[in-house]
RNA sequence: GCCGCGUUCGUCUAGUGGCCUAGGACGCUAGGUUCUCAUCCUAGAAAUCACGGGUUCGACUCCCGUACGCGGUACCA
């Protein structure tokens, strides 16, 4: 059997776009799962649309999203990392290498052979020139709108134009394009593997426009003429291409290649069920990273999207390696799903919780040094300029995270809830303090009990674990009842409430482990102080 | 309009003729743990399986039709 070869095809006009993203995730899932091979190649043969960069930045998202490729186009300074492969510099792109005996993997640089196959299959009769002005064309499919026909392409220069005529206006350099001669009365019938059989009337195909007047050609001839020399095996794409897989089967046909296995792929929508649009909400990967979310959460949520693990699987948390584990199109499904934001919250922080401190810091950083807070806070630390403060803020950094991440969603919302960590001096009422109602009197005295608690651990000893400890023997030694219960709240709140001036927060343990002793005294000092 | 594809809780989905008085997850509600928040745990509400006909001893599952949605209908991909 052959080996695997699957294809990547993005068309750069613009960022990558979530939907693409699904298509790529399932290429290599199956690639990986397979044993096979994963290609990029890129489909620039629209000039009006394309966009500056776009190119390049479709490489460095699925760079950065993991979804290794094993051939195709990729940019230069990986080279070395492609021993024994064949490795050219594109001609269109400069900073961009094509790794791979089956290039070019971009279309606007092969325009010649998309000619030539054109050409030919004009010879075998299975393609014929057409001279009609966009003009016409417009016009006769608004009449075949107003009479209720299918708008088909009329063959008028297949029916009305001589081969002589033909070749008279080619030597006239008149603009020209050429069409696919669909043939009539037929079906088209392919086993779509997530679809099954799927059946097309011949007589409903346009005979599409295979060379443009600007000498590219379009998808259709394109991909099929690259799918074929690159050797592709499974194409899986869109939805949105079901409708012109009889044309691709009938180019195939007139070539006499073997087709590929299709996989079309169900659509992603906006929650009103349309196709995914930028109009109601973010679309491009890079979108969502700036968001916060982690490029893990990202593919493990995208994966789900119209794909589960089947059998009974309860669990839903995959990495990308689990993931290509399990893939396999039996589990595919057909319908369109809708992109739910709220599930990727959710995903999100199982993400955020299972990935590595020094991770969470490293990715998180950039967030960071946006908030004002944090800048004034990390001033601090370098006006006294000294060596070791660096480390020292990011230890601290990430004794926030440590206790912070149970609680973040998103890293963009790293520290926001939880501000008191960098305040140089906190504002709150006095009446924050106070746990249920307590005097004055009482509510000194707890301050004071937990000053000293605190002032008996070393340095040394400061951990959750011992603060927890001392201070939960505390609340039992001062705050039994009658009835055996611990009033912890009498010990704790005014505490808790001392060293964060907030409502709400994490346990006074962590706080005050994160604050030091130190700072963590000097706020109990401030408490007692205020009037 | 024409062609194609689809349709199970609000959302993602399990389900491949009897295990389905339809299971899980997110979200939601309630309770528990708890000094607060979050986490975590437990429970609950939530789908007449789009609708109507068949086929079958038996259908969410197979067939036909209808409705609705989406996609395509370009010298865009």
């Amino acid at each position: 059997m052959n080996k695997v070869r699957v294809r990547f095809a993005p068309s750069p006009t613009g960022f990558l776009h979530v939907g693409g993203l699904r298509t790529a995730l399932y290429d290599y899932l199956y690639a990986r799962k397979t044993g096979g091979d994963f290609v990029l190649k890129i489909e620039d043969t629209d000039r009006k649309r394309f966009v500056e960069g776009a190119v390049e930045n479709l490489i460095k998202s699925l760079d950065f999203l993991g979804l290794e490729r094993d051939e195709g186009v990729f940019m230069k300074d990986v080279a070395s990392e492609f021993e024994n492969e064949k490795i050219v510099d594109s001609k269109n792109y400069p900073g961009i290498i094509e790794v791979g005996e089956y290039g070019p993997y971009i279309q606007s640089e092969k325009l010649e052979v998309y000619k030539k196959y054109a050409e030919q299959l004009v010879k075998d009769g299975h393609a014929y020139y057409c001279f009609c002005e966009p003009e016409r064309l417009e016009e006769m499919r608004k009449e075949q709108q107003a009479r209720k026909s299918p708008p088909l392409y009329d063959q008028y220069c297949l029916r009305n134009v001589t081969p002589e005529e033909v070749n008279k206006k080619l030597k006239e350099n008149c603009l020209y394009t050429i069409r696919l001669k669909i043939p009539k009365d037929e079906t088209i019938e392919f086993e779509d593997m997530v679809r099954g059989k799927v059946k097309f009337d011949t007589n409903l195909v346009d005979d599409q426009v295979l060379l443009k007047s600007d000498g590219f050609p379009t998808y259709h001839l394109a991909n099929v003429v690259d799918d074929h020399d690159m050797k592709i095996t499974y194409i899986i794409r869109g939805e949105e291409w079901l409708s012109s897989a009889p044309k691709h089967l009938l180019l195939y046909r007139y070539f006499g290649w073997e087709a590929p296995r299709f996989a079309h792929l169900p659509l992603l929508l906006n929650t009103d069920r349309s196709k995914l649009s930028k109009r109601q909400g973010d679309v491009a990967v890079e979108d969502y990273i700036k968001k916060g979310y982690l490029k893990e959460a990202i593919i493990n949520f995208v994966a789900f999207l119209g794909w589960n693990p089947g059998g009974g699987e309860t669990q839903e948390i995959f990495t990308l390696e689990e993931l290509a584990d399990r893939f396999d199109f039996a589990h595919v499904h057909k319908g369109g799903a809708v992109f739910d934001l709220k599930k990727l919250d959710w995903i999100n922080s199982q993400w955020i919780k299972r990935i590595s401190l020094e991770e969470l810091y490293s990715r998180s950083l950039e967030f960071w040094k946006e908030k004002e807070f944090y800048k004034e806070w990390i001033a601090r630390y370098e006006t006294r300029n000294m060596k070791h403060e660096a480390q020292e803020a990011e230890n601290y950094i990430k004794k926030v995270l440590e206790v912070e991440r149970e609680r973040l969603q998103k890293l963009s919302e790293v520290g926001e809830s939880n501000r008191f960590f960098f305040a140089e001096k906190l504002n709150y009422d006095k009446k924050l303090l106070s746990w249920k109602d307590m005097p004055d009197e009482e509510l000194r005295q707890s301050l004071a009990r937990s000053a000293e608690i605190m002032e008996n651990i070393p340095k040394g000893d400061w951990t959750r674990e011992n603060l927890e400890k001392e201070l939960m023997a505390a609340c039992e030694k001062y705050y039994k009842t009658q009835d055996g219960k611990i009033n912890r709240g009498s010990l704790l709140w005014p505490l808790r409430a001392a060293l964060t001036g907030e409502q709400k927060s994490p346990s006074p343990f962590e706080v005050a482990w994160v604050l030091g002793k130190e700072e963590s005294l000097k706020r109990i000092n401030k408490a007692t102080e205020l009037k």
